[in-house]
DNA sequence: TCGATTACGCTACTTCGAGTATCGATACTA
DNA sequence: TAGTATCGATACTCGAAGTAGCGTAATCGA
């Protein structure tokens, strides 16, 4: 496929994603304006707004990456599960991550368009990858997601510091047990 | 206690905060404005702003005023957890309020005079009553509260629908077990 | 009845952030 | 060299949070 006419792109993806995670881990989810995050990239405004349509879809290309696929490894599905559930919480524990996610979550109560966002880009891979590997129904998946990141992010937003391991523990155990009834 | 001097406020709270549940629950968190609330109130905006100091605290008294004490009754832990698991869903489906839980939840994690607020004031008291109802320790009942609400905010977030009667059953069958381990 | 005090409604204002418009300069292709 | 699309920069619109000031209304004590 022919390169597209025109001045191309430079590749600046990884530096927004970088200095985005960066202002919002510094400054908080909302006072990390884009006009910051375009200033801490060291570009202009306008060339993220030729990319990400709005600040919400910035944010979720930034956590798409950010998380990337998940890592299902494990020959049961107590290991496989405990193992997903770590991984989801040391994600949400780098700096950074937990904030804009908690951010964009928040604001897509209330916005259909970045809800659709969300689930059908974010959670919607995992969710398949999950089904595949537990043998799970896609009603059963979609529960074990809620619990999972809903209690991260709860635990986040409530004390502003990322669970501790010995609660994730828990959290492990309390689904494996759920798991196997 | 004498009466201070000058006009007494009018009692409009009760009408603020229907104003408030009404307006989040046709318009969204994002677009219920003071303006807006004030409007539905039929009161002026200043008059708000003379009561509470921002919109998070406004927000904040309205679900105080909305969930009010937990009724926590039952013969056993069993029965206590699910009642109040219950109770947590169906205020949580009521018009606005979970809108407005979520909304404000959001805007907490990123303001921690905020988080002060909702920590002290909204959860301390449900804490307090759990863990004497149930007789469980303090780190114990804050990682429920974390399953719990955020199991149902996550699933409010993400569908933008409360939790089916069927999920919540799952929920509380999965604490149920988890608490008699 | 009169002054002091405080709340209310109203209008106007400041501030800030999301998103848009425009323009000159630049990089690449045909 | 002509065409196209990007980048940086500046300036702009729009909407919402929160503030200031004023005239008016309600309640107190004298």
């Amino acid at each position: 496929m022919p390169r597209p006419p025109g001045r191309p792109r430079t590749g600046i993806d990884d530096l927004v994603f970088a200095a985005t995670l960066s202002t919002v881990h510094d400054l908080g989810y909302a006072r990390a304006t884009v006009d910051r995050i375009a200033a801490a990239a060291g570009i202009a405004k306008t060339t993220i707004y030729r990319r990400w349509p709005t600040k919400g879809a910035l944010i979720t290309a930034c956590l798409l990456d950010a998380f990337g696929p998940a890592p299902l490894h494990g020959d049961s599905p107590d290991e496989i599960m405990a193992g997903a559930i770590r991984w989801t919480a040391g994600k949400i524990g780098e700096p950074g991550i937990g904030a804009a996610f908690a951010g964009v979550f928040t604001d897509a109560v209330n916005d259909p368009a970045l809800r659709e966002i969300l689930a059908g880009q974010l959670q919607e891979p995992y969710k398949m990858a999950l089904q595949k590997a537990l043998g799970e129904s896609e009603s059963r998946v979609l529960f074990l997601i809620d619990v999972v990141v809903g209690t991260l992010l709860h635990r986040l937003g409530m004390t502003g510091e990322p669970m501790t391991d010995t609660d994730v523990d828990a959290l492990v155990a309390m689904i494996q047990r759920s798991l196997r009834q």
